[in-house]
RNA sequence: CGGGGAGUGGCGCAGCCCGGUAGCGCAUUCGCUUUGGGAGCGAAGGGUCGCAGGUUCAAAUCCUGUCUCCCCGACCA
């Protein structure tokens, strides 16, 4: 876990920094702001993507994507703008969302006295709320859409941006408005959907842990964190460095319910007319919070290397001229063969800083791996090896550097990983009684797995007593127990923390 | 929305208590010297002190309102 004090002083700032304490917000603040990802926008609560956290997640959407389209679905794009009666023809849907709405209620603005302000004769005679979410438009699409079990299934994603007034924000972890995919997918039969449902959970937990090395736990919401209009919420729950839990994506199984609020039936082969069966399921820029929050350290962030846009970066060092040509074009035939082998690589030619800065600020930002080349290393045919997750140098012959590049890019990817999962064991435990449960909770923190009676009362006074609530309820199968709380009979642990 | 903290050149801050017209470090630009872990010296540019009112001869400083950010709660991907 970082120090939480502070990442990337310049010796000569030290002194007007260091006087600041800084928490666990603060750090994550500041690995956001030196790796150069985002910044608040004059809007409150939202955001600007950086190009540097902007091609983060344009890696992250198109190994998503392709795993989308892997299995079978394709891309859409719906309207931003959803009409306020479409929102409330599902009864659940509108009350979880109904407090967080951006509404647009007029059309124009008119000049007044050097000013602007909203011409009260341009209101619009139904509001349209910008979409939190796009079940319902999407539903409403999806009627005139299927007709036949033949229209089936469809299997759409789309990529777009959402609002949510949030009355508290966080850069990356909840801001009011944010990227991320929809999915929505309309089936013939039950057994389909919820099919569909766990496949894109499985879809997520393979990104999670195999492209942002993060391991998450795949489990049931209860019913009180469950989805608006769901029948049931799947998702995957990721640990963070300061022992919170974050959720990191969820798939929803929708039942019939957006099918009966928007009326869409398809004749079935028996010539019977059926209420379609639904999933919706989604992830967002939240990821790279999560990413963040699992990875980084007191140098800045540390990007696994499937996700890096820059894996490997060339720092070249040299005196005079003669030796920057010399080292520039040693630097340009290894890049070039690092590139050769499809590596994203690059030369950081730039003449105005010296290469101590360059490594630290190609630290701060998380490429996973740096190569220094100076007149030593052309003279000896070497390069030195430097690894942003262990900070270990080695020297390495020029000679075959872009196979090892490639193998130490995959054991990198790996040790992330491991890493990161050995850090989350240490942070889970079990408990059997609630006094357990709450020492642990304020001692160490993390994931707790504990037995719970299922009822809503005793998550409520849980959550209540303590702050945690629970997270999921595993997929992987438990013992029989009994309650932590009330003693009654439990099926199993159920995954407990205080989250983000 | 309730409680606490904060908004001053691009970034990080001091100045505010006790009003007198803005300063430091970093960054930027130019020059010379430098370059294997965040370079040195010299010179230069850049701010109507979040915004709006008020008090005053005079406001970054005092008063009121408002917006935004951070932390703690309630809400949530």
């Amino acid at each position: 876990m970082p120090s939480q004090k502070l990442i990337y002083i310049p010796i000569s700032m030290a002194q007007n920094i260091t006087k600041r304490e800084k928490d666990y917000s603060q750090w994550y603040l500041d690995v956001i702001r030196e790796a150069q990802l985002a910044e608040h926008s004059p809007v409150r609560g939202c955001m600007v993507i950086r190009p540097t956290g902007m091609s983060l997640w344009e890696n992250m959407q198109q190994a998503l994507d392709k795993m989308f389209k892997d299995t079978g679905h394709e891309n859409a794009y719906f309207p931003l703008f959803i009409p306020k009666s479409f929102l409330s023809k599902e009864a659940q849907h509108v009350e979880g969302f109904a407090k967080e709405c951006a509404v647009v209620t007029h059309s124009r603005l008119m000049s007044v006295d050097g000013g602007v302000e909203v011409d009260p004769d341009s209101k619009l005679d139904e509001e349209l709320i910008v979409r939190p979410t796009s079940e319902t438009i999407i539903w409403d699409t999806y009627r005139n859409w299927i007709q036949s079990y033949r229209d089936l299934p469809i299997l759409v994603n789309q990529w777009a941006n959402v609002v949510r007034w949030e009355m508290r924000t966080r850069l990356f972890l909840r801001t009011m408005e944010f990227l991320w995919q929809e999915g929505h997918t309309a089936h013939a039969t039950k057994e389909e959907a919820v099919d569909e449902t766990l496949q894109m959970l499985e879809v997520y937990r393979t990104f999670a842990e195999e492209f942002m090395a993060m391991p998450v736990i795949t489990g049931v919401k209860t019913e009180s964190e469950r989805f608006a209009g769901a029948e049931e919420t799947y998702c995957i729950e990721a640990l963070m460095q300061d022992g919170k839990a974050l959720q990191a994506g969820t798939s929803h199984f929708l039942g019939q319910n957006f099918a009966k609020a928007f009326d869409v039936k398809f004749q079935d082969k028996d010539g019977e007319l059926k209420l379609v069966w639904a999933t919706s399921w989604g992830v967002s820029t939240r990821l790279i919070g999560g990413l963040i929050m699992t990875h980084s350290d007191d140098q800045g962030l540390i990007i696994p290397p499937k996700l890096a846009p820059t894996q490997v970066v060339i720092v070249p060092i040299y005196r005079s001229d003669e030796e920057r040509e010399t080292v520039l074009e040693y630097g340009d035939s290894i890049l070039a063969e690092l590139k050769g082998l499809g590596v994203r690589a690059k030369l950081d030619n730039r003449d105005n800083y010296k290469p101590g800065f360059k490594f630290a600020e190609h630290e701060a930002r998380g490429i996973p791996l740096r190569i220094a080349v100076g007149p030593r290393d052309v003279q000896k045919n070497n390069v030195e090896l430097a690894r942003r997750d262990t900070l270990s140098k080695s020297f390495e012959s020029r000679d075959g550097i872009g196979n090892l590049v490639q193998d130490l890019l995959e054991t990198i990817q790996v040790d992330l990983f491991e890493a990161a999962k050995k850090f989350r064991t240490e942070k889970t435990s079990e408990v059997e009684t609630y006094e357990e449960f709450k020492q642990v909770l304020k001692e160490k923190g993390g994931f707790i797995y504990a037995h719970w009676d299922g009822t809503a009362e005793t998550e409520e006074l849980v959550k209540n007593e303590t702050k945690a609530t629970i997270r999921c309820i595993p997929l992987e199968k438990g013992e029989e127990g009994v309650c932590m709380v009330t003693g009654k009979p439990s099926k199993q642990k159920v995954l407990f923390a205080i989250s983000y």
